[in-house]
DNA sequence: TGTCCGAGCATTCAG
DNA sequence: TGCTCGGACA
């Protein structure tokens, strides 16, 4: 194991490995092979080029990607020389980083880590609004801002529309209310760190020190901080792989941009450029309308995909009447599809451009009885029994956490209600501390009736206890505790929160009986945690926001049904036959409702920005097929009330398919679902007649 | 004042 | 489907 294996890799794949010489690269065009190369490079400069494996860091956008990345390496290198290797997300590296410099950025080690959800919440209380909309926008503001490096001064000097300066006032105070909650964002994750190495020489020359060799996945995803945090980290030494593909960046919304590709060859005069162009993926008729696509876009490095697999099937784009129809074909040519192409469920792939869409295909391919499984969704934790039960472990790390205190304390209920929280929260202004402490802070009696101040007490004096009991094996004498492990003092929170019971009390008896299942799963992964890694509560609870829910994944077994995806999250993977629905104007490239094209010359550029990140995501969809592509548009479809009539999407045209031979109408055009199914049994009967291996 | 129910309506997403 | 908004009710 003493020598990286090369084979099975191209010239260019093998040249962005070995090439060591400076910063690097690698435009990996979509099915290049860009995983292989950053493993294999990672396998390399620990195998053969004696880096330290503790020095060696690889970043990702997604948890998914960087375990999926780990999981590649244990197969390329001794795990003894693994210790200390780091392959994570942007922000669990923020995290990493901020617990280690946490004083240098002004917080306890124990900070907390807000979510959308929290800092929703804070936005609210200070627009003292309940207008959604205004509090997402600025909410959504304050995070490009922050995603741009821009500070509260620099946006109030930036802000245009009203909208803006609201937002740039907002900002400022938010910054000072996370700050007194000992608190960070996901923002902050990667601003804090990116800024401390600006600013303070120590740790930077620490963290450089410490950072041999980096490696960036997704590149063209990266925002102006994590740009800028890349670059600090590997400093003088500029010796990184950053790995992307400039045609499949489609997160400019939330902050991504395309530019970082071009800054990063003006920054670096001596960055080596790679082209990985050869597509182990697609057909040849796949690629080439890809490719077309594409190449109506501005383009930055200019890099053509081709591939050796052959021609392949014409690409088919089919006309519908409704949505019905269209999603009855799809479900229809699937079966079919599957029944003469001997293939599976899984080979299958729906792809859409909004979630809703999702809906009416679901429930036909119910009626078909064609399994599915369906991406995105909520993610574990984003679900608020476990947000609830991680509120309380959050209180007990940090007391000054203010939006955990205000949760815990009042789930579930305990007769302390918005009036009492005021009052509190006046209190704790008044007594310049954090809402759990001005619980013992004296004079409240005068503010708060006893019947609510009893209730709070004892959940303060419970949340205590607790910490007491959590901390270092010290026992309390004064309130004769004794320490206890992370698994007995779980079990003790959920039996204080009796949360089962107020599951069942609240809600019905089905979701009652799910969230707590949830609730259970939380609770043993959190326990097995603390076991196998030896870690108390209080040890416990930071680890929280690094996790990655690993282990669920023992039914890794996928199960054999068509993948039912937006666009956007199907980004990365691959199937063999994709149906893409609903490729109309309008919907791809989406368009808004108050955005018309029609007086769209006042902001023409800026339209077509959009149609272009529109068009990328085209790509991304055309690209996921391997052997087969399928569109489908509908010349109606039912909004509101009305019928809507639409027209085929313009990235059809710009395809370049032989027209007249792939504009198929509906065969079962005009037919009941039942005659659509009889005509598919006989189709079927044929086949079997005449099936050959 | 709070909450319950039916109608209407959808960008895209992870940490 | 699932969420939110508006109107009705206790």
């Amino acid at each position: 194991m003493s020598t990286t294996n090369l084979d099975g890799l191209n010239d260019a794949q093998r040249e962005a490995v070995l090439y060591l010489d400076g910063p690097c690269l690698v435009l990996a065009g979509a099915g290049s092979g860009k995983t292989s190369v950053i493993t294999r490079k990672i396998a390399y400069l620990i195998n053969t080029c004696g880096y330290e494996a503790k020095g060696v860091v690889a970043l990702t956008f997604t948890n998914k990607a960087a375990r999926e990345m780990a999981e590649r390496i244990k197969t390329l290198i001794d795990r003894k020389l693994m210790k200390g290797l780091i392959i994570s997300t942007f922000h669990s590296l923020g995290v990493r980083f901020l617990r280690e410099e946490a004083a240098h950025a002004g917080l306890k080690p124990q900070f907390s880590i807000l979510d959308a959800n929290d800092t929703y919440g804070i936005v609210q209380e200070m627009l003292a609004t309940t207008d959604k909309g205004r509090i997402r926008m600025v909410q959504q503001k304050i995070s490009l801002w922050k995603n741009d490096l821009v500070s509260p001064d620099m946006a109030e000097r930036l802000a245009q529309t009203p909208d803006e300066v609201d937002a740039a006032l907002v900002y400022r105070s938010y910054d000072a209310t996370l700050k007194a909650y000992q608190s960070v964002d996901f923002d902050d994750l990667v601003r804090l760190p990116a800024q401390l190495m600006m600013q303070n020489a120590e740790v930077r020359e620490r963290w450089q020190k410490r950072v041999k060799y980096l490696l960036v996945d997704e590149y063209q995803d990266t925002n102006v901080c994590q740009y800028e945090w890349v670059k600090q980290l590997t400093g003088f030494r500029n010796m990184f792989t950053a790995v992307g593909d400039d045609d499949q960046a489609i997160y400019a919304w939330r902050g991504a941009t395309i530019e970082n590709l071009a800054k990063l060859t003006k920054d670096y005069k001596s960055l080596k450029l790679i082209k990985l162009e050869q597509n182990y993926r697609s057909v040849e008729t796949v690629l080439n309308a890809a490719n077309q696509v594409i190449s109506k876009n501005p383009n930055l490095f200019g890099k053509k995909l081709w591939s050796n697999l052959g021609r392949g099937e014409p690409i088919q784009v089919i006309s519908m009447d409704n949505e019905e129809a269209e999603a009855e074909s799809v479900g229809m040519r699937i079966s079919a599809s599957r029944f003469e192409r001997n293939a599976q469920w899984k080979d299958y792939a729906v792809l859409y451009r909004g979630n809703h869409q999702a809906r009416i295909i679901e429930q036909t391919f119910r009626q078909l009885r064609i399994p599915y499984t369906i991406s995105g969704g909520q993610s574990f934790f984003d679900k608020a029994e476990v947000r609830d039960v991680l509120s309380y472990l959050r209180l007990i790390a940090n007391e000054e956490d203010d939006p955990a205190f205000i949760r815990a304390v009042t789930t579930p209920r305990r007769g302390v209600g918005q009036a009492t929280l005021t009052a509190l929260g006046e209190h704790a202004v008044e007594k310049k501390c954090s809402l759990f402490d001005a619980v013992f802070e004296e004079g409240l009696e005068d503010k708060i009736a006893n019947r609510q101040l009893e209730p709070m007490r004892v959940f303060a004096k419970f949340i205590q206890t607790i910490q007491w009991r959590a901390s270092k094996g010290k026992a309390d004498p004064v309130q004769a505790v004794q320490p206890a492990p992370a698994d007995v003092l779980l079990d003790d929170i959920l039996k204080y929160m009796n949360y089962e019971h107020y599951l069942y009390e609240t809600q019905e008896e089905r979701t009652a009986e799910n969230r707590w299942l949830n609730v259970l799963e939380l609770v043993d992964w959190l326990k097995r945690k603390a076991q196998e890694d030896g870690l108390n509560l209080m040890q416990l609870v930071q680890h929280i926001a690094l996790i990655t829910m690993l282990e669920r994944s023992e039914e890794d077994e996928e199960p054999d049904a068509v993948k039912l995806t937006t666009i956007h999250a199907s980004k990365g993977l691959e199937y063999p036959y994709v149906h893409m629905v609903g490729v109309e104007e309008g919907l791809l490239p989406h368009m808004g409702k108050d955005d018309e094209y029609g007086d769209a010359n006042k902001d023409a550029e800026a339209l077509d920005v959009r149609i272009q990140e529109e068009r990328r995501l085209m790509y991304v969809g055309i690209t996921r097929a391997q052997f087969h592509l399928t569109l489908t548009w509908c010349k109606k479809r039912r909004r509101a009330r009305e019928d809507l009539i639409r027209e085929p999407s313009r990235f059809i045209g710009e395809m370049g398919l032989d027209s007249g031979k792939q504009q198929l109408q509906d065969p079962y055009q005009g037919m009941s679902p039942k005659e659509r199914l009889v005509k598919l049994k006989e189709m079927l009967q044929k086949k079997t007649g005449t099936t050959e291996a």
